[in-house]
DNA sequence: TGTACATCAGTGAACGCGCGTTCACTGATGTAC
DNA sequence: TGTACATCAGTGAACGCGCGTTCACTGATGTAC
């Protein structure tokens, strides 16, 4: 077992990772620590050696969260063969209101999962959130010829089509409007 | 105290108006009978005389709120003096994206404070949410020629705007961010 | 290299607490005469 | 209209349960000789 002085960073790791996806899929109040541990093969007690407590695993696991739905949008850029690092917001959108983004919350953008609950969080968990808002809009505002009115319209779209395509209950009205966004922002684009 | 039969009515009444609004500003989850029965007025023990279960409870009071929501918004056209029953988006922005609405969740629109909660809920709450969904696509849909793909477009950048207004830290790129989907509300009504 | 010891990551029983839910009870309401 | 009784909306103690958190303990890891 883990009992190294090595293990202790891995498995910090390894929980923080899990508690990631966990957040993203199921809501931060859903989390729980003794369902955390147990997920990633250790027992309930041993949390408290990695964290001060559940908040604060909490703010963390957003700020992982955050980080890692954002990484993975970069990747899809990189898999799909295209450089987008400027202008290509259609590129971005195909990927990020992709099906396979909608249908696995767990590895995606954290702010289309968790900004209406982060909102009423705690603030440790708002201002991050803020913050990682803030770097969306500017990441996409690069996109747009630094038009900031623009890339927040783009990031509100975006980010609210993801949210109510996976609510729908139907297929085809899920598909109609991650496709109705996606082709907007097409013309977002083109001006 | 309200021990008649009308006031047994009365008081149902109270409680679901109640969990509509807390659901919304706290979130589904959040939500707790006890906390709930003591907000208006009653003991725990008398929940169950209105309500077979929290769960049960949950779905109404989604969809009481979803209803709420709607009708605020309405009422605000109203209140404007303006009919916009055909073809005014922006008038509905106006209210829809204003700070008043940013700034009271709690009586505010559902879809925008629960989209993400909902669509990780039980599929009562899930179902509730996405027939919402489509009726506000459609009532926004009529405002714009009955053109349904423009109509999803705004109701995701709506939906997505003032979910972000809420989480943003600083005042200004909070409002910064409804006026300029408010703006962009405009140019989609006028082609 | 091998042995003795200290460290400390992880274990699991135990805690207090608030939760959703149940139920015997109370007393105001509505009804029958 | 006044009295006796049945109903039943609401009360609050009690339940089992899972939660976050603590802590004495264990045994593998790392160190000193």
């Amino acid at each position: 077992m883990g009992h190294s002085q090595a293990g202790k960073t891995e498995n910090r790791e390894r929980i923080l990772a899990e508690a990631s996806r966990q957040v993203r899929k199921n809501g931060l109040e859903s989390l729980s620590v003794g369902e955390l541990m147990k997920s990633v093969g250790l027992t309930h007690g041993g949390f408290y050696g990695h964290f001060s407590s559940r908040a604060a695993l909490l703010a963390e696991a957003l700020a992982r969260a955050l980080d890692d739905g954002q990484k993975h949008a970069k990747r899809q850029e990189h898999t799909t063969g295209q450089e987008n690092q400027t202008g290509d917001l259609p590129g971005f959108a195909r990927s990020y209101l992709s099906r396979t983004h909608r249908d696995a919350p767990e590895s995606g953008c954290a702010i289309a999962a968790l900004a209406a609950e982060a909102g009423r969080a705690a603030p440790e968990c708002r201002d991050v959130m803020s913050g990682h808002v803030d770097a969306f809009i500017g990441a996409i505002s690069q996109m747009l010829d630094d038009d900031r009115e623009k890339a927040m319209v783009a990031v509100s779209a975006m980010v609210g089509a993801l949210a109510l395509a996976r609510v729908a209950t139907s297929a085809e009205r899920s598909d109609a409007i991650l496709k109705a966004v996606r082709e907007h922002m097409r013309t977002l684009a083109t001006d």
